[in-house]
DNA sequence: CGGTTAATTGAACGCATTCAACACGAGTGG
DNA sequence: CCACTCGTGTTGAATGCGTTCAATTAACCG
């Protein structure tokens, strides 16, 4: 198959191999602390950036001082990608984490290659449905699906049904739109209907799917 | 220049050239009555098109019938530029169009002339750019500053100070995760303290730009 | 341990929704 | 020309969901 756009293939979140490539041989391995901003909401987009290993956030502050996370990145996950010639988020290490990054002076002397040029396309697409499935939960969702929807996507991308939250409550309130007092509310409330629990503040188990399910809707 | 990604070019929301000239050679011009559908939720992705006139509108179902507006797009703007193999939202005419179609594969059989490459990922990009603005509107900002910050932007894509809404309020409700009845409490409000004015239901000025400049912030 | 941060819980408030009534305009037919 | 209707927009009153502010508890780390 040589197609020049993706326009057809559709895997999960994986970005496709050329561009690993290029990260993988080229790029500079980074190791951020916890907390540490890897690169400014108006900083110059000067490079790429693959998780190795640990979770990484984006997130976006408004004039007065609101907070809106634009999403997590999972080891395999390509970062930075933004249209514009400045950084509308910044990126922040949620854990330490181990991160891939090149410059795009370097994928640009690449290019041409034409399985490059369809990684990067294929990787700005799959940004572009998270962001857009974001909109959904974001404009007509209540606290309850927010909250649910999110952590079936946890469970969904961790195969096991013991599932890890790397992210605060904080973190989870700022991507859903809420605030963090509702969040820690709806997650007990979902205790409570024994949708899920949590073992842990930051590990949770779910007990019923459908229910699940179907608050995610 | 000779850059193969564009990753440093940045300008209105007008699709660069390449696109827009395969369109027009070998798109066929469809004309569109007003509300009719002209891809389906769930439908193939098979289709780019361009607004050549009127207005369109990408909105997006749950299941239990709540409605998400995506975007509405003018003259000139490329849509149905979707990740997926099937289209998360449908589009519909919002007024009578005429559009632009082109079957995918013929720009796929024109794949590898770089102008083309980078014009497809010039507009997903620019997508990208309006869906992320699009959640920060919907997460982090109250009815008030939506109306404003939606009534800025028709403002500022029209320079005449004498804007035209081609939407009506429901679709300016979903779009900004509202209610219709809110939408419509806000426009008078906003009437009331002398930030527009609406002499006719579908037509505004904007009396004063700082004020609603800070609401929209 | 104590000290600190993160998370939970409670109570009161407020913004947006809901449900219902009303206004307005456009089109139709008497 | 008016009466009628239908779609769309506005307005009102009551409700409720999520927020806010404050206090408490739980987890983490020296």
């Amino acid at each position: 198959m040589t197609l020049a756009y993706s326009l057809d293939s559709h895997d999960a979140a994986v970005p496709s191999q050329a561009l690993v490539e290029v990260l993988d041989r080229l790029g500079s391995r980074l190791n951020v602390a916890k907390d540490t901003e890897i690169y400014a909401q108006e900083d110059e987009v000067e490079f790429l950036y693959r998780v190795a290993d640990g979770v990484v956030r984006t997130t976006r502050l408004t004039c007065d001082g609101r907070r809106q996370v634009g999403d997590f990145y999972y080891p395999g996950d390509l970062f930075g990608l933004e249209p514009g010639p400045d950084h509308q988020f910044s990126a922040e290490a949620l854990t330490d984490c181990k991160v891939l990054v090149v410059r795009r002076s370097v994928v640009r002397a690449l290019a041409g290659e034409r399985e490059l040029d369809r990684a990067v396309l294929e990787a700005t697409r799959r940004e572009l449905q998270r962001v857009q499935d974001h909109v959904l939960l974001l404009g007509r969702k209540s606290a309850r699906e927010k909250v649910a929807g999110f952590l079936m996507s946890l469970a969904h991308q961790q195969h096991d049904n013991n599932v890890q939250l790397p992210m605060g409550r904080q973190d989870m309130a700022d991507y859903l739109g809420l605030t963090i007092e509702t969040v820690s509310r709806t997650l007990t409330r979902l205790q409570g209907d024994a949708i899920v629990e949590f073992p842990e503040l930051r590990r949770f188990r779910v007990t019923r799917w459908e229910a699940l399910e179907d608050l995610a809707a």
